[in-house]
DNA sequence: TTTAAATTTTAGACAAGACTAAAAATTTAT
DNA sequence: ATAAATTTTTAGTCTTGTCTAAAATTTAAA
């Protein structure tokens, strides 16, 4: 049995290893999980002692399989309960985020496989992030940044990487939302600035806007 | 802010006090959450405080209005929960209640808001119980135990008084399920036995059956 | 390479919710 | 009406997950 605690540590430890691919570090789960670094390691002591990672003194922790996969289920009902909320239930973007984390750990496997199936086998979440299927393997994702799209193509805002209030307002001033389209219409090699197309109207963005709008293509 | 802990021991109050309809007992109260009645003494000095009840020592409990409301909330999100299950995830009647158990405690008032929208605002849950609206009002239940249908008058089962499993295997064994539709075609007022038709299928069933099946007219 | 800075761990404490054992109050029975 | 039985509360302990302060280790710098 794996608590309500741990399984956040080991979602918080998952996605921390995802981006730096090596063993994590103490003061990195605990700043993610907004809480102490002794408090983090005592968690790293019960996670060790339950084989969801493998822990060295002072060498932060890598998860086990067996982790890994406690992980994974929990990031998979998490972004199946965000495709419920936003598809079935009208919630926004913004909006889903808080509630998924409680669903998120509810125990029932015959509540998730049902919801999957309810709603037709979904491969991707509202932010574009790939679902998991029941046995912890993942399709590759189409979200990219905005930036990497290239001149006449077309993509759908699918998130930001960093929701500063500021970066929202201005993407609710032009009219930018989550499932938005928008067409790459020019591409500035010397600011790496952009210009695109939404809804009929022209819209020039900088790099900084660019480097933080989530989009997948199709 | 009121902890899953306190939730469902104000539901247990409030399951308790319906029926006594006076304060609800310490060892009451320890019973039904299985725990111990220091345990439930422990407890009840903190809904005191938080104002969830009027607790005088020694005299046991009374839920305030503020009390009541929080505990039928609990209830409101517990029955929708269960109508979501069977209606849209092929839950059967009993499978519903260990997954609504864990769900009725997710704090969203736009969820609990939007799933009795997407239902299309039930009136009442799988077993035939009363769902309460947001502001706490419950309509009257056409739930009634079988013995209380009169003859030629057609009901549905909608649930168990006492689910042992040798009753359970009964109904079973006599393919009646939640949902199933009965008839009573005879009384028999010296036993209080009752000869019913389920299916094209006669049944007769003892008293004890009888005062033990929850079944809703129409 | 030795000191300074940062990170990590340990030790001890606390709140929530539960438990056991024992004391206090209430109810029941004689 | 008083003794016996039951119920309820108190006192003290335990576990989980958190914290602070201090000690130990590792990393960075001079």
């Amino acid at each position: 049995m794996v608590t309500l605690s741990e399984e956040n540590y080991l979602k918080a430890i998952y996605h921390l290893a995802k981006q730096e691919n090596a063993s994590v570090s103490t003061n990195a789960i605990a700043q993610k999980m907004r809480t102490k670094a002794s408090s983090a390691t005592d968690m790293i002591k019960k996670l060790s002692d339950k084989g969801h990672v493998e822990y060295q003194k002072y060498k932060g922790v890598k998860l086990t399989e067996k982790g890994r996969l406690a992980a994974v289920s929990v990031i998979r009902k998490h972004r199946l309960w965000e495709v419920f909320l936003v598809k079935k239930l009208n919630f926004s973007w913004d909006e889903v985020h808080e509630v998924a984390e409680q669903l998120e750990h509810i125990k029932s496997d015959k509540l998730t496989q049902q919801l999957d199936a309810f709603l037709e086998y979904p491969k991707e979440d509202p932010h574009g992030d790939s679902i998991p299927d029941a046995d912890g393997n993942f399709y590759p994702t189409k979200k990219v940044l905005l930036a990497q799209i290239n001149k006449n193509q077309s993509c759908i805002c699918v998130g930001v990487k960093d929701s500063t209030t500021d970066f929202l307002q201005y993407l609710d001033k032009h009219n930018i939302a989550l499932g938005t389209k928008i067409k790459v219409i020019s591409k500035e090699s010397f600011d790496e600035s952009m210009t695109l197309k939404i809804n009929n109207t022209e819209l020039a963005i900088s790099k900084e806007v660019a480097h933080n709008l989530f989009v997948k293509i199709n």
